[in-house]
DNA sequence: ATATTTCGTTGATATAAATCAATAAACAAA
DNA sequence: TTTGTTTATTGATTTATATCAACGAAATAT
């Protein structure tokens, strides 16, 4: 049981990319023997705002969206997550946003006291998630970015490139760029109606700007401008 | 010589919310004869993208913006910083943004070498920095929120009672507001053009919801809503 | 396979913001 | 103060997006 608790962190698909990277066999070890791996059908929220923080979750496989409700009770999501991201950490007490599949996804759960004792002790497990916060914050400002684009077509541009290099990054092609998600969730992301997400592919398709193979299967045509 | 610098911040008037907080006598002294008081004209560019980091830099006195550059060469406005906040950390090797004092501003001016030694050494200090970040990080989320706002009027509404909260945490009141700010600036920020932020005032205080005093004095007439 | 539901596209129209242009108010300098 | 310069407001018009509505395609369940 514990052996094969051990390979499961060694055989994780996803180490290298995360803060266990810097886990020695020891430490890897009492990761493995806390870690739970779960599968959770899509539209399944994983965890709420207000909640009681207990664990931290790693992306195995699938696509998780993160959102926040605003004053309204209306769902503002700040980002999709990819294998390779975690969530569930930052601060001391409650989570400050919800977490909801967005496809089938395999996470792997880890108590958060846990996590805590092996931060404390490990400045390399400490550096990594001090990059991960700020790379969050890079994140939140490309959306930034992406919000104070003039135009709706140059929005799903910007987008459609922002997830093709999310999905290079985690080591598949450029092309064709899979959006798992569906245009309901682009729009919210992007601050903009479903429709008018629905045109501006239409138009990006008339100017040559992307191909559609499905509607979640896009080809971008001229990598840059 | 030394014992003025060690009264420089023994008397500063931002020490109880930053960092420096939690630093001992000694250390203090030790901030205290490495840090440099600086006052700086508005309109003034303190530190750019891309450049080596060297310093880190507290905000004794004045307001400043910080911005990237989009692709397009276009100034894009991320955040505007208060006395007690700080800049010019983050990551290893270069800024990633441009700060600019809007305000005739007063600046304490830290070797970031200095501080990276007191960070490796004092987790007080590690803790206090990394709040600051996650508080990064949830400012973004809160302009995320109002870049997704649907019209003008409440995202100009939002920005006066977020500067609102922001001088309030400063001790000062709740009202009147001071946009020291100019509109462009505002427009910038909330992705809107300046006529556009000036309509949206004067909706505000058609509506009643707002009065000014002057163009750069707001008076927030119903707190909630 | 067929029915049912969900999700995406397209059309017509209304509405809000951008743009172009002029004026007015505030600020700085002489 | 007066002049010049910057910044803010208002107006007229164009343009883009939201909204309302219908249809079509895909996925799911029966």
């Amino acid at each position: 049981m514990d052996k094969y608790q051990a390979s499961k962190c060694l055989h994780c698909p996803i180490r290298s990319k995360i803060y266990c990277s810097c886990l020695d066999v020891e430490n890897l070890k009492d990761f493995s023997d806390n870690a739970k791996h779960e599968t959770f059908d899509k539209k399944v929220i994983i965890l709420s705002s207000g909640n009681e923080i207990n664990s931290i979750y790693n992306i195995l496989d699938g696509i998780i969206k993160v959102y926040q409700l605003n004053e309204d009770g209306n769902q503002q999501i700040i980002g999709f997550l990819y294998p390779g991201d975690f969530f569930g950490s930052h601060e001391g007490g409650q989570y400050q946003f919800f977490a909801e599949t967005v496809s089938q996804a395999k996470l792997c759960k880890i108590p958060i006291k846990k996590f805590r004792i092996h931060l404390s002790k490990n400045a390399g497990i400490r550096d990594k998630f001090y990059e991960a916060t700020t790379n969050e914050l890079s994140l939140a400002r490309e959306h930034i970015n992406i919000l104070t684009k003039n135009s709706a077509e140059q929005k799903v541009l910007d987008f459609i490139r922002m997830i093709s290099l999310r999905q290079h990054k985690m080591g598949q092609p450029i092309n064709p760029v899979h959006l798992i998600m569906p245009r309901i969730d682009i729009a919210n992301y992007l601050g903009l109606r479903l429709e008018t997400v629905s045109r501006a592919f239409t138009k990006l398709k008339a100017n040559n700007s992307i191909s559609l193979n499905n509607f979640d299967s896009i080809i971008i045509n001229n990598a840059i401008s």
